[in-house]
RNA sequence: GCCGAAGUGGCGGAAUUGGCAGACGCACUUGACUCAAAAUCAAGCGUAGUAGCCCUACGUGCCGGUUCGAGUCCGGCCUUCGGCACCA
C-alpha cells in the first residue's frame, strides 16, 4: 500500500465500486429485523452546506452501524423540490422552476455522492415530480372525502413579499418564516386541513414518543395550547341575543362586572346599528383591524375599547353588565367574547382601571382578609369563594367543577376544551407546487378531480409576475376544463398547495417509491415504518413535524398503515456555526463542503463533524479540528502500513493463551474499544466518544509498536480487522481501502459487526483508590476480584495509611469492590 | 409571565449506576529526526504555593443540604439559549 494517505484517490474509487455493486440497495425481507433510518429530505437550493453534511453523515453512521449488525436497513434519500425560491429564479433570472430544480438535484446528488452516504438511491423521491405530486392529489382527495379538507372565507395571514397565505405554523413572530417580511391579515377564501379535529389526539400520543426530545414535546404542547374551561351565554335582552363566552375562570364568574367582545365579532354591528355612536364605534373597529397581528396580540400592547351602549345578563347574578368592545380580544380563540372579572385577571384589571369599571372581589385568598383596597393588581391565586351566592365558601378549584354541573343542569353552558391550535391553511398563490385537483361547476359545483384523471399537470411556460394571484389562473388551457360529473364547462382551482403537504408524507413513499396504482403499499409501509430514527433540523419542531404526525393518524384512521406516529427517535441535530454565529452568506462566514471535501476527504470531514461535539449540541466549525482529524485518520494509514505485511501473511487462527503481557494489554484495549463503540453509537449515538474511543485504540497500537512487543500475526490481524470495521461507519472510503488491501476482497461493510470478548476486557490486576475522609491519598494495585474484607486488610496495611490515620480512632470503613476503600477517621 | 434545555481547563468536549474531575482532540511548550523547515514520532500541559521534584491546598455558575463520598441527588438562586405568550 502506499506510504501517504490520499484521500482524493481513494474515495471516488470506492464511490463507484458501492454503485456498481450496488451495495446499499434495500428489499423487503420478512426473515430479518427491519430499521428505518432517516434524515430530513432537503429542498435543492443548489448546494450542500455544512448542516446537511452533519445531518448525513450522523444517519449515515447509524445505517452503515445498523446494516453491520445485521438490520435490513431503508436509507433513502430525496427532494423537497417544490417552493417558493424556484419561483423567485424563474422571475430573477427568466429560467423555469422546474429546470432550475432538476439542475439543482443533480448538483445536489452529486455532492451527496461525494461524502459516501449510503442510501438506497434506487428509492429516490423528488415531490415537484408529476409521479410523486400525482399521489400527494390522491391524498388531498382522500383528505377532502373525509371531510379534512374544506374551504371557508376567513382573516388569513398574507405574506406581501411572497404573494401568498401563509399557515399560523410559518408565521414567525410576526414575520414570513421564508422571507422574513411582515405579515398582514386579509379577508379571503382558502383551503384548510382540519388539524384541529385531531388536536387531541396529538396532544396525548405525545406520550407515546419516548425517543423524543423533551424540547420538542414541549414545543408542540405549547402550540396545541390545550385548556379546560366552560362556555355560556349572556342574554342581551333588547335583542333578543345571546352573547357566549369561554372562560377557564367560571369560579369567578359572580365577579364579572364586565363583557367584551372582539371588534370582529359578528353581533357588534347589530348591537351598534341604531346607538348614536355607531360611527365612531365602527371607526375604532376600522383603527383596531388596521394593527398589526403582533402589536395587537403583545401584552405590552395598551389596551382599548369602547362601551357599545348595550347591557347583557349574568346569568348566574341576573345583573345588567356592559358590553364593550375592545382590542385585546381575539376572534379566533374560544367564542371571540370574553367575561371581565377585573378583580382576579390581570388584563381585566388594566382595563377596567382605565375606563373606570366597578371591580368585584369573589375569590379570598387570605382567610377572609382580603379587600378591594388593599389591591394593586389582579388575585388570580386560589382562594375561598365570597361574593358568590350559593358558592360562597367553596375553594375555588371545587367552584369550578360546581358551577359547572350547575351551568349544564341550568342549561345555559357547559365545560369545555379549546385549543391554540388553528386549522392548518393549505392553498398558495403561487405556481411551483402541487395543484389541487378541484374542479368549480357552476352546475355541480365543488367537485374532485376523479383519480384516474390525477395528476392534474402543471402547465409549462407560465408568467410568474401576476403579483397576488396565482400565475395558473392567467393559464386559460389549465383553467377551463370539463365537468367530470356533467360533463359542462367548469374552472379548475388555481391555488396551490402548501409544500408542507409534500413533506408529510414522503417517508411513506420510500417505502413503495414506484407504485403506480397507489401512494403506497400497505404492507410495505407497516413493514418498513415506523421511521426508528429521524434525524433533522430542531426548527422543525412544530411544523413538518406536527403535520407529519396529523398525517400519520389520518391514514391511519383511513385504514392504510397500521401505526399512529411516523417517528419513533428524533435526533434533533445543532447548528453548524462559525466564529460564534450560524454560517451565513451575509456573515460571511460560510465554509464549503465541496472545498473540505476536495482539501481533505470526505472521510476527514465525516470525522471532524462527528468528533467535534455531540450530535445534539452546537459545532462550532474549527479548520485546525479538522486538520487534527486528517491527521488521525493518516495515523491510522501508517499504523496499518506498519503492519501490513505481517497481517496479510497472516491467517485468522492463533493461541490466546501463548499471548505476551504486552499483546493481552492490546487486546484487552481492542475489546473495550469494541464494547464502548458498540455502545456509544448503538445506544446513545456519542459519536464523539465513540471516535475517541478509536482514537485510544489506535494509540494503543503506537505504544505496543515503540515496544516492539508484537509479533503474533494471528493477533494482529484480530486488531487490525476489528479498528477496520469499527472505522467503517464513521470514515468509510479508508475502512474500505485499508480492509481490501489487508484483509479481504470482501466489503467491509458487508463484514458482521464485532462483538466484545467478555474474557478480554477482565483486568488481571486493578487500581484501588484509597480515600482518607473522602480524599484520595494513595493508590494500590490489587489482583482483580478481593473481597470488601481482603481490600480492607490491603488498604490499612499501607504505609501511607498507616501514618496517615496514626493515633486516630477508624469510625467506618466503605468498600468498593474493583474502585475504592474509604477509611473514615477522627 | 409560563414551559424546556444548558452552564466543567486557553478552546471543542469526557466522566454511562453517587466513587480518582478534565478521557479524546485542538492550541501551546519541549525533545528526537533534519543543513533547515514541514511532515512524522515521543513527552509535558486546570489554578496557586515550590528553582524543581515530591507534596499540599483549591477547583465543575452561586448559596445551602443529604451522604463515608456530589460535576452527578435535594432545596433556593444567577446567567445563557430556545419555544409559547393580551389564548380569557
Amino acid at each position: 500500500m502506499n506510504e501517504r494517505y490520499t484521500p482524493q484517490e481513494i474515495e471516488a474509487k470506492w464511490q463507484n465500486y458501492w454503485r456498481e455493486q450496488n451495495s446499499f440497495h434495500t428489499e423487503l425481507n420478512r426473515q430479518r429485523p427491519e430499521y428505518y433510518v432517516l434524515e430530513m429530505f432537503p429542498y435543492p437550493s443548489g448546494n450542500l452546506h455544512m448542516g446537511h453534511v452533519r445531518n448525513y453523515s450522523i444517519g449515515d453512521v447509524v445505517a452503515r452501524f445498523k446494516v453491520m449488525q445485521g438490520y435490513n436497513v431503508l436509507h433513502p434519500m430525496g427532494w423537497d423540490a417544490f417552493g417558493m425560491p424556484a419561483e423567485n429564479a424563474a422571475i430573477k433570472h427568466g429560467v423555469q422552476p422546474g429546470e432550475w430544480t432538476w439542475k439543482n438535484i443533480s448538483n445536489m446528488r452529486r455532492q451527496q455522492q461525494e461524502i459516501g452516504l449510503s442510501y438506497d438511491w434506487n428509492r429516490e423521491v423528488a415531490t415537484c415530480h408529476p409521479d410523486y405530486y400525482r399521489w400527494t392529489q390522491w391524498l388531498f382527495l382522500l383528505f377532502y372525502e373525509r371531510g379534512l379538507a374544506y374551504k371557508k372565507k376567513a382573516a388569513v395571514n398574507w405574506c406581501d413579499q411572497c404573494n401568498t397565505v401563509l399557515a399560523n405554523e410559518q408565521v414567525i413572530e410576526g414575520n414570513c418564516w421564508r422571507c422574513d417580511s411582515m405579515v398582514i391579515k386579509k379577508e379571503l377564501e382558502q383551503w384548510f386541513f382540519k388539524i384541529t379535529d385531531y388536536a387531541d389526539r396529538l396532544l396525548q400520543d405525545l406520550a407515546e414518543l419516548k425517543g423524543w426530545p423533551e424540547r420538542v414535546k414541549t414545543m408542540q404542547e405549547n402550540w396545541i395550547g390545550r385548556s379546560e374551561g366552560a362556555e355560556f351565554s349572556f342574554d342581551v335582552p333588547e335583542l333578543n341575543e345571546k352573547i357566549t363566552v369561554y372562560t377557564t375562570r367560571h369560579d369567578t364568574a359572580f365577579g364579572v362586572t364586565y363583557v367584551v367582545l372582539a371588534p370582529e365579532h359578528p353581533l357588534v354591528e347589530k348591537i351598534i346599528a341604531d346607538k348614536p355612536n355607531a360611527a365612531e364605534i365602527r371607526a375604532f373597529i376600522d383603527n383596531v383591524r388596521n394593527q398589526s397581528e403582533i402589536a395587537r396580540t403583545s401584552s405590552e400592547f395598551e389596551k382599548e375599547g369602547m362601551f357599545t351602549g348595550a347591557y347583557a345578563v349574568n346569568p348566574f347574578t341576573g345583573e345588567q353588565v356592559p358590553i364593550w368592545v375592545a382590542n385585546y380580544v381575539l376572534i379566533e380563540y374560544g367564542t371571540g367574547a370574553v367575561m371581565g372579572v377585573p378583580a382576579h385577571d390581570e388584563r381585566d384589571w388594566q382595563f377596567a382601571t382605565k375606563y373606570q369599571l366597578p371591580k368585584r372581589l369573589v375569590v379570598d385568598g387570605q382567610q377572609g382578609q382580603a379587600n378591594l383596597e388593599d389591591m394593586t393588581g389582579a388575585y388570580d391565586g386560589p382562594g375561598v369563594l365570597v361574593n358568590s351566592g350559593a358558592f360562597s365558601g367553596l375553594d375555588n378549584e371545587q367552584a369550578k367543577t360546581s358551577i359547572a354541573a350547575w351551568l349544564e343542569e341550568q342549561s345555559v353552558g357547559k365545560r369545555r376544551v379549546n385549543y391554540r391550535l388553528r386549522d392548518w391553511l393549505v392553498s398558495r398563490q403561487r405556481y411551483w407546487g402541487a395543484p389541487i385537483p378541484i374542479i368549480y361547476c357552476e352546475a355541480c359545483g365543488v367537485v374532485p378531480v376523479p383519480q384516474d384523471q390525477l395528476p392534474v399537470m402543471l402547465p409549462d411556460n407560465v408568467r410568474f409576475d401576476t403579483g397576488s394571484v396565482s400565475p395558473l389562473a392567467q393559464v386559460d388551457d389549465f383553467v377551463h376544463c370539463t365537468c367530470p360529473t356533467c360533463g359542462g364547462a367548469a374552472r379548475r382551482e388555481t391555488d396551490t398547495m402548501d409544500t408542507f403537504i409534500c413533506s408529510s408524507w414522503y417517508y411513506l413513499r420510500y417505502t413503495d417509491p414506484r407504485n403506480t396504482t397507489v401512494p403506497f403499499d400497505s404492507s410495505k409501509a407497516n413493514y418498513w415504518m415506523p421511521v426508528d430514527q429521524y434525524i433533522g433540523g430542531i426548527e422543525h419542531a412544530i411544523l413538518h413535524l406536527l403535520y407529519s404526525r396529523f398525517f400519520t393518524k389520518v391514514l391511519k384512521d383511513a385504514g392504510l398503515i397500521n401505526f399512529n406516529e411516523p417517528f419513533k427517535n428524533l435526533l434533533t441535530q445543532g447548528m453548524v456555526i462559525k466564529d460564534g454565529a450560524k454560517m451565513s452568506k451575509s456573515k460571511g462566514n460560510v465554509v464549503s463542503p465541496e472545498e473540505i471535501i476536495a482539501k481533505y476527504g470526505a472521510d476527514t470531514a465525516r470525522l471532524f463533524i462527528l468528533f467535534a461535539a455531540p450530535p445534539e449540541r452546537d459545532l462550532e466549525w474549527s479548520e485546525q479540528g479538522v486538520e487534527g482529524a486528517y491527521r488521525f485518520l493518516g495515523r491510522v494509514w501508517r499504523i496499518i502500513g506498519h503492519y501490513e505485511k505481517m497481517v496479510t501473511e497472516a491467517s485468522g487462527e492463533y493461541d490466546k493463551s501463548a499471548l505476551t503481557k504486552e499483546e493481552k494489554e492490546l487486546r484487552r484495549i481492542l475489546h473495550v474499544t469494541i464494547k464502548r463503540v458498540t455502545e456509544d453509537v448503538g445506544n446513545r449515538f456519542n459519536f464523539n466518544t465513540a471516535i475517541s474511543a478509536i482514537m485510544e485504540l489506535v494509540n494503543a497500537m503506537y505504544v505496543a509498536k515503540d515496544q516492539n512487543a508484537v509479533a503474533n500475526s494471528g493477533f494482529m490481524r484480530e486488531v487490525v480487522s476489528n479498528l477496520l470495521k469499527l472505522l467503517a461507519p464513521f470514515a468509510p472510503h479508508l475502512a474500505e481501502e485499508l480492509w481490501q488491501q489487508v484483509i479481504d476482497q470482501e466489503s467491509v461493510h458487508k463484514q458482521p459487526w464485532p462483538v466484545f470478548d467478555a474474557d478480554a476486557v477482565v483486568l488481571e490486576e486493578i487500581e484501588i483508590v484509597l480515600q482518607i475522609n473522602g480524599k484520595v491519598r494513595d493508590k494500590i494495585i490489587v489482583p482483580a476480584g478481593l473481597t470488601p474484607n481482603e481490600l480492607e486488610k490491603k488498604a490499612l496495611e499501607q504505609e501511607k495509611v498507616e501514618e496517615l490515620i496514626a493515633g486516630k480512632q477508624i469510625v467506618k470503613v466503605i468498600c468498593v469492590p474493583q474502585k475504592l476503600v474509604n477509611i473514615v477517621v477522627k
